[in-house]
DNA sequence: CGCGCGCTCGGG
DNA sequence: CCGAGCGCGCGA
């Protein structure tokens, strides 16, 4: 037999079929380990055929792999092969993403422990009557029967080992799986759902349309559904998929799905040791465990005969991947979803406005949960002027009303949580005084201040603006260039409370995996009175004794120049709100502005999506902005300048015949130096488009396959998260 | 004249 | 990706 291979080696250049000749029991999807380029190399079995277009003598033949199991399912397969369709990348990338890396670098295999089984009859045993250890170890195996080699030779050292150079006891090796999270333990609670929630689940096994859309507020019960549509398909013999965004941050959600699925949930992500993901990877593969639960890499788990897949806080920006093969977790879900014949959930408070604006046309099935389960208040959001702040003296980062606050919440023995969203890079220019922001006169966006040019940008049409010294609105010189810092912020609420216990958690505290973690759950148990943070402290955990939010710098992401900052901020907002005043006490949150009026921060208070998504895509539509189009841009990096311009030369021609030739599909058509011009010694160059048609996608995907070279990368970003 | 490095090509 | 093959540039 002919087998189809895929080498493993991660190049545009090998990216092809190659034939071996194989024998007759290989399986599809199976890895091999293949003679290529003189090396021997891993690779996939995409496909077994009888005969091969080239003549037997010039194949070779595949070395067999030690595999159970064909580490690809046909589904995955599938799946694979679509994304490479399209997103152009090689596929040997693609299919890496479906197996553990463990499995790839061999470095972590199966944990195997040695097990003593007693193979004749106590009885007929000769043993000295000195051999005490022996004896023991005997009698124990004669009454226990299978026992862990470990355990005997801990209470009788070396006895085994006797009885087995005797052949009276068979020494077997097993796989023991490591278990991740068995610490992590909850009570099962069998809810029963409420009307709303029966509703719900009944539309979504019943309407044709494969994405359903679930808008429900903080707290309106979206958990038990998932998990009701978990156990429905778990009834049925289908797997389910449970992805949410970043699963070391939510250890109660982990709780609740082992509580009540035991050993049937497998949980993949990267917090995992090296052999605890391969157990559980394993798990999965062999059908032990139906349920893959993780963040958005868990999309690719070795499942078959899938019944729903279920997508949490859809609108989170950590579903796209930023690294080598750039896929949106949306799109891959969807795609599976559709192969499978499956259900594909998505669950919301603060909907992403492209999917938002797909469900209320139709596209997708639009479920809505209005009620709060135990009726429990929202917190209520004030909104604190800094602009009167700032004219009434008061120059530091915190409003009267935020202090006063905090020290009723502090003097109760309560906890405040400090939210400040600082992104590094970018700077927007915000008058202090009148809460004036510099924007693009064409995009609407604002912009963004390059230090080195001592210029103002804009990063969607690479507009210049000189710098300003006053505000053009009102005169004022006190202009101000960037957020406070963590550390500031800080140190400054340590001299105003000295008492206070207060904690940091940004990306320089927060080393390694468990960092995040260890931070949170001291502050969970009270070990400290404020934590002041990024917006990773926004993202699920319970906090029941918060009563105080304070949002420092909600401009800081509402200015941010990005189209979406709007949306961005009423999610933030949003979610950050539904940390304060869990547990039936009301919460509080104080958000800090220069723009009061502002209508996103006006709809946010009021916790008025339908409000705030009119007025968005009204404004998306006026700006042609996604989702009435798309924006794409190429990025173009290399260490060597010459070779990377070069490259981008190449992808600019061959975008710009693409443009000419279908203008009426081009909103926006540019090239330029990206934003950064270097990231880690490479140059950066962008291609940057705006299409009011996608049907030139495909073609841009590859315009930008062909111009990738060795030393350049080309790669293509869909409406990207950032312009850096 | 020789080898060294950089580019190109092929690998089944 | 990696090694083989080859061309041109410099050194005693």
């Amino acid at each position: 037999m002919i087998a189809e291979v895929i080498v493993d080696i991660a190049a545009g250049e090998t990216d092809r079929i190659y034939d071996y000749l194989c024998d007759d029991d290989t399986a599809v999807g199976s890895r091999v380990r293949a003679p290529f380029g003189g090396k021997i190399v891993p690779g996939f079995v995409m496909r077994v055929k009888e005969n091969s277009e080239l003549p037997k003598e010039r194949l070779k033949k595949v070395l067999p792999c030690t595999d159970e199991l064909p580490a690809l399912t046909e589904e995955c397969l599938v799946l694979a092969n679509k994304m490479t369709a399209r997103y152009r990348v090689p596929k040997a990338l693609v299919l890496r993403l479906f197996l553990p890396t463990e499995m790839r670098t061999g470095k972590v295999r199966e944990l195997l422990r040695n097990y003593a089984e007693a193979i004749v009859p106590i009885s007929e045993m000769k043993i000295a009557k000195t051999a005490k250890n022996q004896l023991g170890a005997a009698e124990y195996l004669a009454e226990n029967g299978k026992t862990d080699c470990a355990y005997l030779n801990n209470v009788y050292p070396g006895g085994v080992a006797g009885l087995e150079k005797k052949g009276y006891v068979k020494i077997t090796k097993e796989q023991i799986l490591r278990d991740p999270y068995k610490t992590v333990t909850g009570e099962k609670v069998e809810r029963t759902l409420t009307p709303d929630q029966k509703r719900a689940v009944e539309t979504i096994g019943t309407d044709e349309r494969t994405v359903q859309l679930l808008h429900g507020v903080t707290g309106s019960g979206k958990t038990e559904i998932y998990l009701t549509l978990i156990a429905k398909c778990l009834q049925e013999g289908k797997s389910s998929i449970f992805l949410v965004p970043e699963i070391s941050l939510t250890p109660q959600m982990l709780a609740q799905l082992r509580a009540r699925f035991g050993k049937n949930a497998a949980i993949l992500h990267s917090g995992l040791s090296a052999g605890e993901r391969f157990d559980e990877w394993w798990r999965l593969r062999t059908g032990e465990a139906k349920i893959a639960i993780g963040a958005r890499s868990a999309i690719f788990a070795p499942l078959e005969n899938l019944g729903v897949i279920i997508l949490d806080e859809e609108h989170d920006s950590s579903y796209s991947s930023e690294t080598a093969p750039r896929y949106n977790t949306f799109d891959v879900a969807h795609m599976r979803a559709k192969t499978n014949g499956c259900k594909l959930v998505l669950g919301s408070a603060t909907p992403s406005v492209d999917t938002y604006k797909r469900a209320t046309e139709g596209e997708f099935s639009l479920i809505r949960l209005e009620k709060r389960i135990n009726q429990r208040p929202l917190p209520e959001i004030v909104i604190a002027d800094m602009r009167r702040e700032v004219r009434r003296g008061n120059n530091s980062a915190f409003s009267s009303a935020l202090k006063e606050e905090l020290e009723k919440c502090l003097t109760a023995d309560k906890q405040a949580i400090l939210f400040l969203n600082r992104r590094g890079y970018s700077q927007t220019v915000i008058c202090k005084e009148c809460g004036y922001v510099a924007k693009c006169e064409a995009c609407d966006v604002s912009l963004t201040y390059h230090r080195d040019e001592d210029c103002l940008k804009c990063h969607y049409c690479g507009a210049k603006y000189g710098m300003l010294s006053a505000c053009p609105e009102c005169g004022s010189i006190k202009l101000s260039y960037a957020g406070t810092g963590t550390q500031r912020i800080v140190s400054d609420l340590q001299k105003l409370y000295p008492r206070a216990r207060i904690l940091r958690m940004d990306n320089d505290t927060t080393s390694g995996k468990e960092g995040h973690y260890k931070i949170l759950k001291t502050f969970a148990e009270k070990k400290a009175d404020i934590l002041v943070g990024t917006q990773m402290i926004a993202k699920g955990h319970d906090f029941p004794s918060v009563t105080l939010v304070g949002i420092l710098d909600a401009d800081m992401s509402l200015h941010f120049s990005d189209y979406r900052s709007g949306e961005r901020t009423f999610q933030l907002i949003t979610q950050v709100a539904g940390r304060s005043g869990r547990a039936g006490e009301a919460g509080k949150v104080v958000l800090q502005t220069f723009d009061p009026e502002n209508d996103v921060l006006r709809y946010a208070i009021e916790y008025d999506y339908e409000g705030f998504y009119r007025n968005e895509i009204s404004l998306r539509a006026a700006m042609a902005f996604p989702p009435f189009s798309k924006i794409v841009r190429v990025l173009v990096t290399g260490e060597d300048d010459k070779k990377t311009l070069e490259a981008l030369r190449e992808v600019y021609f061959a975008l710009e015949k693409l443009y000419t030739d279908n203008a009426e599909k081009f909103l926006f058509f540019n090239k330029m130096r990206a934003p950064i011009k270097r990231i880690q010694n490479k140059f950066r160059y962008q291609v940057l488009m705006r299409l009011s048609d996608t049907s030139v996608l495909p073609e841009i995907y590859n315009v930008c396959a062909e111009a990738r070279t060795r030393d350049v990368l080309v790669a293509v970003e869909e409406n990207p998260a950032n312009l850096s």
